[in-house]
DNA sequence: ATTACTGCAAAGGATTTGCATGTGA
DNA sequence: TCACATGCAAATCCTTTGCAGTAAT
């Protein structure tokens, strides 16, 4: 775990074990699936360990941290990207950082704040389920 | 308490201190914000008053909920419009929908998904907060 | 008179903390 | 060795729920 060493942290089974988990995933999760995930392989690692391994990770940069509806995710820290979710059926995909650029620096422009926009999810309704759900919800 | 009324609610001095307590805020509050500002006026309602408030108010649609760094926050709906709030010193401002309708359009456009922009809060660092801190954090 | 809303107490769940022990550098 | 990381238990916080009583319509 190059990352690990790289950023000074201890290379110990929890904290790569927690990596793995989220460079595999290709998604956003939270701690608790996290702590699910490791426990297959690592039964009675404690909740507390994922939280704090999750917020020295996310210290390090190694990680990212999002918040949607309330829940607390992270993820594996690749380029600045954004997510767009189905909130019906939780189907995920990536939006590339261009779609917002413009809003970025027109919104700097104009306030004279500098914005974070690293990192954003947009929900909505995917194809499948507009056509399933019609006009419900 | 018009507004109450006509969405079939219930004029109850908890709502209707509530919904002042949104109208005048103007800007977002956190369940827990809300109940210190109703007791200094009815100082023994209890948290699950306010839960239950909020959630029937929201789903009336008087206010809107939205997420925001891993808080719940409420406030007086309004049309669609969204926030920008500095990550220091926590000065909020609203931006105008018009800001995203572009980038709305272009990912409906590409991805065929019909998303949900009605409110977003975007954090960052207002012109003040640059000058002091500079290059800090 | 109905039925929604409240108050209270207790349950639930997620997250954090203290402290002794273990382990990677 | 020594600082950092872990494991465990308990504490805390926020939010929800059950139920009996109250008040708005």
């Amino acid at each position: 775990m190059v990352e690990l060493k790289t950023s000074g942290q201890r290379v110990t089974s929890s904290r790569v074990m927690i990596l793995c988990a989220l460079k595999h995933s290709a998604r956003h999760m939270t701690p608790g699936e996290l702590l699910d995930e490791v426990r297959r392989v690592h039964p009675h690692i404690p909740p507390s360990t994922i939280y704090r391994t999750l917020a020295s990770l996310r210290d390090a940069g190694l990680i990212s941290e999002t918040h949607r509806g309330g829940e607390t995710e992270y993820e594996w820290s690749d380029k600045p990207h954004h997510h767009l979710v189905c909130r019906s059926c939780g189907y995920e995909r990536s939006l590339p950082q261009t779609y917002f650029n413009q809003v970025e620096k027109k919104i700097e422009a104009e306030s004279g704040f500098r914005i974070d926009l690293t990192h954003v999810a947009v929900t909505g309704l995917c194809p499948e389920c507009q056509r399933s759900q019609g006009a419900a919800r």
